[in-house]
DNA sequence: AGTGAGTATGACAATAAAGACATTATGCAG
DNA sequence: CTGCATAATGTCTTTATTGTCATACTCACT
């Protein structure tokens, strides 16, 4: 009883491989975390994170486009808001395994 | 309430990305979910996927570094073998959020 | 030791993505 | 309509990764 479930299809992988690699960057990653803690413009983000504005701008139309962030126009400000709980879920799965990992070569010494 | 946990240090945002950076190509996905399916050796990820012997070489070196996979040696082959069940759970995962956008789109129509 | 099968690695070309700069679009105030 | 602020997009350079070819390595067998 070696295989629990079965191969998924080669589009099924691909989108798999398109979602991961969205999480694959760092400054992804930095500003998913950051609108976790609340809806921002891209103003409070330069400040937070320190990138460029069309830096942060291009980075955030790749996550709205997987509809992991939201924005909507106040005014001449555009408002980000983080959308759901999975990269939250995904990262603690994460973490335990790095932990993990970690304590398994701690005990090896 | 907005924020529910806290922002992540830089240390830890870069070993979620390296590690999300793993499964963010298709073949490197292949080969674990290959590998989920029972031990196998070099020969015989060749003949399941179709990569070059090189090919699949570096992706499991990279595999293995992260703890992903396992080699044994028996004799001239190299047996390997996926470990543990993050990789299903962060799938599926993925997988019940790419459902649940093909629904909310297909709502809207 | 020598040979051959199976696997890993060095080196390199091709490709893709990040990040910066400049420009353009969008909305508000006067 | 003009001017000003904020944000998005075009374009380019730089950097990192993939995938290939050739080579070196490891082990079994004779």
């Amino acid at each position: 009883m070696a295989a629990s479930g079965s191969m998924p299809s080669p589009q099924l992988l691909e989108e798999y491989s398109q979602f991961f690699r969205l999480l694959s960057e760092p400054a992804r990653l930095q500003l998913l975390c950051q609108l976790k803690q609340g809806p921002m413009d891209v103003a409070a983000l330069i400040e937070a994170t320190g990138f460029s504005q069309s830096h942060i701008s291009r980075q955030l139309g790749q996550l709205q486009r997987a509809g992991l962030v939201r924005c909507e126009r106040d005014g001449v400000r555009t408002i980000w808001t983080a959308e759901g709980e999975l990269v939250n879920d995904l990262c603690t799965l994460v973490q335990t395994r790095l932990k993990q990992r970690l304590e398994d070569q701690l005990s090896q010494l």
